[in-house]
DNA sequence: CGAATGCTTAACCACTTGGTTTACAATAGT
DNA sequence: ACTATTGTAAACCAAGTGGTTAAGCATTCG
């Protein structure tokens, strides 16, 4: 149970460790595109786009259809909803750390 | 600019792309503790966690204080920010989806 | 048919990750 | 002064990452 969704999470995370593929799946948020398209912006081998596709693949961020010769990739975003989720559950920590800063400044600012 | 920022991230995703490292930083959000009372929970040799907590260290999401011979830990999420920043943009996108979902699901019902 | 296009596969390489064990340094307890 | 505790450092290993080039397979174009 727990591992299955920790396997998920390590996945989501590891995939969007690198810049390339986060800048793969911003240019799939603005629309699909084909495997050329999407390595055309990086000075890389078609392989290593190729490589980072099947990554982002794995984790269920991208879905393929191949249509004759040409792949179209488009992005499946519902499985950063536990990532995100997972990261929300801290928000309260730095925005309390920021409260106490806060507190800080109007504290020595009084006096 | 964006180059280091970009290095932010990809150590920040990196970081809590391990199981063992998200645990240790939900202990953390409990309390702060020792090298050894963080170990306790795994199975795993101690220079073994003491790599995780190097590793979340180098991604700025733990402060070590080093009192004596105990190694004190303490969560900072404040990293955690503009990582949950980048994730929140594709919110809409399955938000978006869930509501076609929903349209499909509702208009085949109507049938 | 023949040639170009789109993409993957395979083999290789350097480097990193995630773990181990062993050894060590420093501090604390008896 | 020993001894136990806390933790790191070093050396090693298997597996994974991120890239390359070369080859190959389909598909489309002329």
């Amino acid at each position: 149970m727990v591992k299955h969704s920790d396997e998920q999470l390590d996945r989501i995370y590891g995939a969007i460790s690198h810049p390339v593929r986060r800048k793969i799946l911003e240019q799939l948020g603005a629309s699909a595109a084909t495997v050329t398209a999407l390595a055309d912006p990086f000075a890389m081998s078609l392989p290593a786009v190729s490589k980072h596709i099947r990554i982002l693949e794995a984790a269920g961020l991208v879905n393929r259809t191949i249509d004759g010769r040409e792949h179209r990739l488009a992005l499946e975003a519902r499985p950063l909803l536990p990532a995100t989720a997972w990261l929300e559950r801290y928000r309260s920590f730095w925005e309390a750390r920021l409260d106490l800063l806060e507190d800080r400044i109007r504290t020595r600012a009084r006096r």
